[in-house]
DNA sequence: CTGCTCCCCTGGGAGC
DNA sequence: TGCTCCCAGGGGAGCA
């Protein structure tokens, strides 16, 4: 369930394996991930695919990746449900998830200024194949005319949830006749929560995920607002959490699982009160929490305007 | 504006 | 052991 924090952790741990190298060859899988509704028709596909491209910079916002190449072509990922990205020594051509496949090489130190890492004594035996593989196929890659056309669709996203000043986050938030939970999962609104945080984050700050958020004051947005950035940021340093596919670009897997205090823990105890976690859906995503310390609040509470 | 419901897709787990 | 069934979930479309 790759959320704000796995795709920044994957974001660091690739980033770490192709800044700077030349994509000499492609393999593409029997499913066509790609998306090419933003770049002209007559664009040949791999160059799209960014064969023959250095990797100079690796973008984030939200849930969503992009891969910027020096000569200005971009390509977005996206990792849906069930998408990683690993290394290989070979392309697997018989793994029909497997939907693209890069041959590594030539890095090239000190392109355009940029600091690269020191090349490590394990680069030379690093295997030279980077491989996109999402089984469920929610995820995708998105081809991208320049980096001003990826700002200009990344526009339609709201603010970054863990980069941003959580002053702006609030103002966001506040007053809008919405549920939180679903609120929190609006990407629009801002970008990077999904079901797991989401949960996290408003059990931390001690509000009911049907919770209206007109009805709350400055202050309890604040909370939840800060108990999304907390737990986002805590999960980051964790490696994100692992529930069945996520890993990183090492192949690690993440710890933050270990960590979750409502998700997934449905019928066990709340780990402040014993009372009994439950679970319910909202906003069509199966939701947990404790009923005892997520009250709803029904009269608008403190100074607000 | 807001909240639904449905759909996409596969594999893991539960239940028999 | 092996089968079927259900469900998870990000995001977009369509509808009340």
């Amino acid at each position: 369930m790759p959320e704000l924090p796995e795709v920044e952790h994957l974001r660091r741990t690739l980033a770490a394996r192709i800044i700077g190298m030349r994509i000499e060859e492609l393999v593409e899988g029997p499913h066509d991930v790609l998306d090419r509704s933003q770049v002209s028709a007559s664009a040949p596909r791999t160059r799209l695919l960014l064969l023959g491209a250095t990797v100079v910079e690796l973008r984030r916002r939200g849930k969503h990746l992009a891969i910027i190449s020096s000569d200005g072509r971009v390509l977005g990922l996206h990792l849906g449900m069930s998408g990683r990205v690993t290394f290989h020594a070979e392309p697997d051509r018989s793994d029909r998830h497997a939907h693209l496949a890069w041959r590594l090489g030539g890095r090239l130190e000190g392109r355009s200024g940029r600091h690269l890492p020191a090349p490590s004594t394990a680069d030379a035996h690093q295997p030279a194949w980077c491989v996109f593989r999402d089984p469920r196929r929610f995820g995708g890659l998105t081809a991208w005319a320049s980096p001003k056309a990826l700002d200009d669709a990344w526009a339609s996203l709201g603010p970054d949830a863990l980069e941003t000043d959580a002053s702006i986050l609030v103002g966001r938030l506040r007053g809008l006749r919405r549920q939180a939970k679903a609120a929190l999962l609006d990407q629009s609104l801002l970008a990077g929560v999904g079901n797991i945080y989401a949960d996290e984050g408003l059990f931390r700050a001690r509000l009911h995920p049907n919770q209206r958020l007109d009805r709350l004051s400055d202050a309890a947005i604040v909370r939840l607002v800060e108990g999304v950035q907390a737990v986002m940021s805590a999960a980051v340093d964790s490696g994100g959490s692992s529930l069945r596919d996520y890993v990183d670009a090492d192949a690690r897997s993440g710890s933050y699982q270990d960590l979750h205090l409502v998700y997934g823990r449905a019928g066990s105890a709340c780990p402040f009160c014993e009372r009994t976690l439950r679970s319910r859906v909202t906003a069509g995503r199966t939701t947990v929490f404790c009923p005892d310390c997520q009250r709803l609040i029904h009269n608008r509470r403190g100074a607000r305007r």
